[in-house]
DNA sequence: AATGTTTTCAAACACACGTTTAATTTATCG
DNA sequence: CGATAAATTAAACGTGTGTTTGAAAACATT
């Protein structure tokens, strides 16, 4: 048996497999610039300070590496910051700002406790690899669940299922957007914020934007069937 | 020398360079399906009925088939159908939805047109190759004016810069998102439409958000500035 | 037909890269 | 200390892949 930790994700204690918690970083930081296949085993233990067999040794290959670099970036997005939710007394406006507040932190601000995700989940869309699946069911999923349900209550009455469904990608879209058109937007001269200010007011901005519509929308669909 | 077609990028008559436009089109498949790097000379090559020296014969090298590739698609998603524009008696309302019609259509009706554009866009924008360059100038940049110019005849009175470039790049969101998220979508049970009459459903329905975010938008400026 | 040019082809080259091996070092423990 | 296990290392292996070569085929021109 080539791998004699056989713990599952994490680092047990600060001290246990030293090289491992160095490779996983290593490794994050390079399958998030470049995706999986670009990425380079050689490459990424140069930069870790290990051997190359390193990888072998204590994960069994580059795509177990790639597995466990994804499961550790999934839970720091979903645990670096709570999730706004849409509790019973709560103006749904008020929270739909927050989330998408939130939201937009989460995805535009890379360098602090989740520096991987992002970059991962970008190469992930294009080039499915597995990691996917992982990401849709721990972070997108609950993500989009708990979304679509403050939409729906902005909405007011029921509405048709595919409008909500529509508008909550909407939403989606529009915080997710400056992270993924990044290298164009870049290209036209508007760099998307970084720093914490800047994301708050643009994250405003697009919550007023987004507010208007759902409710303009929903007055829409009401004046229409009566 | 050893590329004696140096015609620049189509082809003249329907039979000249037999191999080199059938080698284009299957270039443009591969590309747009696996991105720049993951693409496979060989591949190509035999998808094109080729040998594998007509790439060097014919290009000179994978890459500048890449660039020529893009070219391709750059000038097949520019004139696949024209971009609606604001004239001086239009309603910008009425242009806004046109256009995001439009947009939509471009996005996400990859079948016909310009069967590769989209793909290798996606992979370019996560990995830079060169080819976002040609794009961004052709396609992207037009695009963005046009819709820019739209946006601030929607919103009224001039407005601040970053406002009008913001919600320009919302509204961009909404159009592009759904071809983007559609890895992440479709694991959610949300397949974004491919047929016409459901993409202009969505259209509409993406416009009527947006233009009520616009107006409402430009409401909130007005009465906080008074 | 003869000659020169353009195009195609099978084969091989060169190198990058994931993986593996076998030996060496380091740690653990009786 | 000495023995067993864990961890690290340099070197090599095998394969995938972009590129190149040199000759043959197809074509054009006189």
């Amino acid at each position: 048996m080539p791998n004699p930790s056989p713990d599952n994700t994490k680092l047990r204690s600060p001290e246990e497999g030293d090289t491992r918690v160095r490779l996983l970083h290593a490794a994050g930081e390079e399958f998030s610039r470049v995706g999986f296949r670009a990425a380079n085993v050689r490459d990424i233990c140069k930069n870790a300070g290990a051997n190359v067999a390193a990888v072998k040794y204590h994960f069994g290959s580059k795509e177990a590496l790639y597995r466990t670099a994804w499961e550790h970036a999934a839970r720091e997005m979903v645990t670096a910051e709570p999730m706004p939710t849409l509790g019973p007394d709560d103006d749904p406006a008020v929270v739909l700002a927050d989330f998408m507040a939130w939201f937009l932190r989460l995805v535009l601000n890379e360098n602090r406790d989740h520096p991987c995700a992002g970059g991962m989940l970008a190469h992930e869309t294009v080039e499915p690899s597995g990691g996917l699946d992982v990401f849709v069911e721990h972070v997108a999923g609950p993500i989009h669940a708990e979304l679509r349900r403050i939409v729906g209550a902005v909405l007011g009455k029921p509405g048709s299922r595919k409008l909500t469904d529509d508008l909550t990608n909407a939403v989606i879209a529009l915080c997710v957007n400056p992270k993924h058109s990044h290298a164009i937007l870049d290209r036209l001269g508007h760099r998307p914020p970084n720093e914490p200010a800047a994301i708050d007011r643009m994250a405003r901005r697009l919550a007023a934007f987004a507010l208007h519509g759902l409710i303009g929308l929903a007055r829409d669909e009401h004046k229409e069937s009566r």
